[in-house]
RNA sequence: GUGAUCGUAGCUCAGCUGGUUAGAGCGUCGCACUGUGGAUGCGAAGGUCGCGGGUUCAAAUCUCGUCGGUCACCCCA
């Protein structure tokens, strides 16, 4: 029988991999708290009518990336392939408008059909918030330093984009001039731009082709073409992100790819991610929810890639280490292995936190030595005849090599407060264990 | 969906223009060392050479297909 393995663009996590994972997202939530934004969960699947109507029926991923599929009652469902449409949607479902705007954050996977590359998956996992009810630039920024802040707490170097693309009263007018402007070179241009000349013309000014970048120059940009209001948004937005010190840079050629953003858009790259620069993106997206048939409100929110995220860490070495910490029980002989098991248990009771390990094969002290050690333990407690005939036990200190010998008599719980105490008295491990 | 490149032990890889029992380092396990861990020496376990077909007396090696990894395009986090 063939071997089963995961699926194409998926992957397990699994220790010690893992543990940063949990690390980051308890960050995440941290900062996301700190925000008072609350944490939303959503349905992993929607009705596939959710996402064409809310991602826009034109775009790649809904018309070449979802996981759809029909249930055993014919209807029709999509693996979520992006948050934004499903909250909306939660939030209309439970009519949270009705009590202000509403601060959201969501952290979970997300599934789109992809060739796999570097920083791309099948399934892949997205930190954002969503903020709605606002339409003054103050959230815009509100959301951007909550980015910024995330990215900063890592203490990864990014840069930050910002650019308008206006809204239904100046986008089209830009589209337009974007034509005018390209439709007569038309035959210079690559062939992929050739297509997006029809479709969607603002996505010429991010085509990587080389014959594209002259007339992408000099195309006109959005920012000469907003509408007076979207003007003054954008103003504000830059005026008060400068008022908190984010830095950034105004990038006329960052387009969305998402029918739904109006007006601010912005992009966290890194130089570390091959072509996937985008670590972090997104914007505002005023006319969302109404489409989707709620009260006309307003909204802006980002997300974030944990995979593309935790790439960049690693490939800064800014990944630390982890500490060395816990228990490890060495017992040698039946007898001290039996004895130890109450003892164990007592220990992770009262132990708060501090993992307990124990390897219940027969081996030689030496052999559990190195299994201690490669369990990253801080401690090792050695229970053999010796200690059961005298009624002790040893701990011993795996980064200084200094051991003890203590009491063992009483009960239990007592034995373990004492080599608790013990370890406790150790302190972080420190730089050694590194 | 398009293109390039790679799949040999748990990991990293060698294996020349096809030639018989497929190797190394690291790791694992055992012993030297009845109870003290990053050392040394000796030894052992571990592989349907991704999978399937073809060419050949003979395929890890050539060929076709397929699956998967990696990278890029499209597009996106």
């Amino acid at each position: 029988m063939d071997k089963i393995a995961a699926p194409r663009g998926t992957a397990d996590l699994i220790p010690p991999e893992s543990a940063r994972w949990q690390d980051l997202e308890a960050r995440l939530r941290v900062v996301a708290r700190r925000f008072g934004y609350g944490e939303i969960r959503t349905p992993l699947f929607e009705s596939t009518e959710l996402f064409v109507r809310g991602v826009g029926e034109t775009t790649d991923i809904v018309e070449k990336e979802m996981y759809t599929f029909e249930d055993k009652g014919g209807r029709r469902m999509t693996l979520r392939p992006e948050w934004t449409a499903p909250v909306v949607r939660a939030v209309l479902e439970h009519n949270l408008l009705a009590n202000g705007p509403q601060r959201l954050y969501y952290l979970g996977p997300i599934f789109r059909y992809e060739r796999p590359q570097a920083g791309r998956y099948r399934q892949s996992h997205q930190f954002g918030v969503e903020c709605f009810g606002f339409e003054g630039p103050e959230a815009d920024v509100e959301v951007i330093s909550l980015a910024s802040d995330v990215i900063g707490s890592c203490g990864l170097e990014v840069t930050l984009s910002i650019n308008s693309i206006g809204d239904e009263v100046c986008r089209p007018r830009y589209r337009e001039a974007l034509f005018a402007h390209f439709a007569p070179h038309k035959d210079a241009l690559s062939p992929d731009s050739q297509r997006r000349l029809e479709r969607n013309p603002l996505r010429i000014l991010d085509s990587k082709a080389p014959q594209d970048r002259a007339l992408v120059e000099s195309a006109p940009t959005m920012l000469d073409v907003l509408c007076e209001p979207c003007a003054a948004h954008f103003a504000r937005v830059r005026h008060l992100l400068d008022a908190i010190g984010v830095a950034y840079v105004v990038d006329p050629r960052i387009v969305r790819g998402l029918d739904y953003y109006t007006r601010t858009v912005f992009e966290f790259q890194s130089s570390d991610l091959g072509a996937q620069a985008t670590v972090c993106a997104g914007g505002r997206y005023d006319g969302l929810i109404a489409a989707l048939g709620g009260p006309p409100t307003p909204g802006v929110g980002f997300a974030l890639g944990i995979e593309r995220f935790l790439m960049i860490v690693e490939r800064r070495g800014s990944a630390a280490a982890l500490p060395q910490a816990g228990i490890a029980v060495i017992t040698l002989g039946a007898a001290a292995r039996e004895r130890v098991v109450p003892l164990v248990a007592a220990l992770r009771r009262s132990s708060d936190g501090v993992p307990v390990t124990i390897d219940y094969n027969d081996a030689k002290i030496a052999a559990q030595f190195k299994r201690a050690e490669r369990a990253n333990a801080r401690v090792a407690l050695i229970l053999g005849d010796d200690e059961l005939a005298s009624q002790t036990i040893v701990v011993r200190d795996l980064v200084t090599r200094v051991q003890d010998t203590l009491e063992a008599r009483g009960d239990d719980a007592a034995i373990a407060e004492r080599v608790l105490a013990w370890y406790r008295a150790l302190g972080p491990a420190n730089g050694a264990a590194a």
